[in-house]
DNA sequence: AGTATTGTTGGTTATATTGTCATATGTTCA
DNA sequence: TGAACATATGACAATATAACCAACAATACT
């Protein structure tokens, strides 16, 4: 594994990590669906302004998102569609597991 | 959100910040060319063959991989292919922002 | 100018993750 | 049986994350 593989790796599991907590999930969720700003997510969800900033910028920094400021508001939108279709297969491990699951309870 | 919506995030996270690992991100690419034993891994990474076995571990808790021992060894496989494309999505992400940062540049 | 609204950033504390060492478990083979 | 090998597990220290609060910045409105 040269030095360069191991950037890779590591930029790769940046996206990954970004992506791996249920409140920022829930956001690149909603994201595909269009943009929201700050305001809207902070609404939602309970949490303080800052925790969402926090979350978005997360998403942001990754790559995963990006964001414009229009008016007082900031617009945030999802970048890479192509992560939803990530999500269906996440999805199918978890029903994988509850079958499994069930199984054992039989 | 009721709350079933919200165990479901917290289950997909966790998939998530399973893959969310430069080494456990290697090894589930490595899988998907083969079944693979611990000392395999053990032996390409510079790393305890406890950190090993502890990062499979993780991967097999959250449902990505399965085991099965046979003799000596314990071989782990993937057991949701579907992941790799998700890889590629992941690789996007890291190209796009190779380029912007690129751009910056010029 | 002054104030309310919308976000961001820094500090702090609580919790989670990672890697390593030592130890325990299970398997093979002499 | 017992020695050697392959792996798992528990305890621990170092580091990273997360959430909250307070302070700050930018925009809009009066």
């Amino acid at each position: 594994m040269t030095e360069n593989d191991k950037k890779l790796y590591e930029a790769k599991a940046k996206v990954l990590k970004a992506l791996a907590h249920p409140t920022r999930l829930w956001m690149t969720e909603q994201l595909s669906k269009g943009e929201k700003c700050v305001c809207e997510f902070a609404e939602v969800i309970q949490a303080d302004f800052s925790t969402v900033s926090k979350h978005l910028s997360i998403l942001k920094q990754a790559g995963v998102v990006e964001d414009e400021k229009r008016g007082k508001q900031v617009y945030y939108s999802l970048k890479v569609p192509c992560l939803l279709k990530f999500m269906d297969c996440i999805e199918s491990v978890i029903k994988m597991q509850a079958q499994a699951h069930a199984a054992l309870l039989q």
